[in-house]
DNA sequence: CGGGATGTTGATGGCAGTCAAGCTCGGTGG
DNA sequence: CCACCGAGCTTGACTGCCATCAACATCCCG
């Protein structure tokens, strides 16, 4: 797994774990069972019965809707630590897939309720995540909704960059991209061409580097990525 | 005010105070404020100290970000006894703003969050509100990211007609659209033209009516729209 | 009744979606 | 070890939707 120390206040509206060592998260341990998905495995089906939940223990996984005509959109990219599911409904409304092999710590959703409930001091600190993820969820609307492609291409690697990125050998900030153009265009609410070609004119204009076919990013110079963000 | 009696779960992304008659209420009457804004009046600003929240007692306001050149997404709308404002967050990061006259119980944030802190009960409602507008949120996502600007507008008719529609006196569904080809616009992610263009072609295909200058709307033909949603 | 705000319609251009062909890289097997 | 193969990525050509600019229509309010 590449993205581990992540922002817990980001912009992936993941869901944090607060790290508390008590009685109530014994009781959590208690109802909590440990499980590997492999790449692709789906945890939650939109659309079907909403029986659990979880926390990510290592890996990485995506939350999606999809349109009757199958374009999806990825809502929220989640990683270690994050809280996973939706709480307080019947139904799933979005699918969750695992973007690589992730191990899980499920839930029954009802017993997880049952402790929400009953452990006040946790339920705080749930919503406190819960209400940052929703402010994450809009901020996203403003780029779905008012951005060009390049503008959210730049945005997403700047992003990317806060999150994972380490200096190299050569002192060059750079990152491994966790998922596939697919998965990028899913989330930035585009096509992969699109990806592509702005990825290339990033290049063009030597803001960044792109290597192992792609996956692999240097960022040569961040304020021309961030002057990209200002769409003439 | 037009939009009253409206789903609690619906996909505006509002939060409904739950009817309770307890001790906890009396508190929180406690430290409310009435005041009332005018059109056009801002609640809270983007990017100051996040110093208020407050719950619609009567009105009607949107909640916005913007880009730095000025695009403005409406990410909420906000309705007669929805949650307004950002908790545990020190800068606001949306602006609010009344949309007509609107009356607002007013909460200093940190009274509120100490009531959230000390009443576990109301905590456990609002978490729910707050989740169910998690889940509005990644829906418009999907929206936003992936429809064409017809399915959006079509989309957004259905919704105002299952909020605020009423049978007139002909028997046809009718309802006034309470806010302006702008502010739909701003919502929907598109343009007042686009907007403006794909009304008058669902009226072209006999799917509704315009009436007062394009402010209210008579649907001729649910089916007509719903079929709309399945963008070819 | 006049003027400003709001909404509609028209003309145009550019961005990005689609379809299609070629490229790169990693993996596999001979 | 190398040739092949396929998935994923890039690039090109074309098209269409929608943003933009502009003119006109309509409504509302004094």
């Amino acid at each position: 797994m590449t993205l581990k120390h992540r922002d817990p206040d980001g912009p992936f509206n993941g869901l944090i774990v607060p790290a508390q060592d008590t009685a109530e998260l014994f009781f959590l341990k208690n109802i909590e069972r440990r499980q590997i998905y492999p790449v692709g495995g789906i945890v939650i089906w939109a659309g079907f019965p909403n029986i659990l939940c979880a926390h990510v223990v290592a890996g990485n996984l995506k939350m999606t809707a999809s349109t009757l005509e199958g374009r999806e959109q990825i809502v929220s990219l989640l990683f270690a630590g994050d809280f996973v599911g939706q709480i307080f409904t019947e139904e799933s409304r979005f699918t969750v897939t695992a973007l690589v092999e992730t191990e899980l710590s499920l839930y029954d959703r009802a017993s997880f309720e049952y402790f929400l409930d009953t452990h006040p001091a946790y339920a705080h600190g749930f919503l406190r995540r819960i209400s940052a993820s929703l402010g994450d969820a809009r901020a996203r609307m403003l780029t779905l909704g008012q951005c060009d492609a390049h503008v959210r291409i730049a945005a997403f690697l700047i992003d990317l960059l806060d999150r994972v990125g380490l200096p190299d050998t050569a002192g060059l900030d750079h990152f491994e991209i966790p998922f596939s153009r697919g998965d990028m265009a899913d989330y930035l609410g585009t096509t992969i061409e699109t990806v592509s070609r702005h990825l290339t004119s990033l290049k063009g204009i030597g803001a960044i580097e792109l290597m192992k076919g792609g996956r692999s990013v240097a960022v040569l110079d961040r304020h021309l990525l961030e002057e990209a963000l200002l769409q003439p």
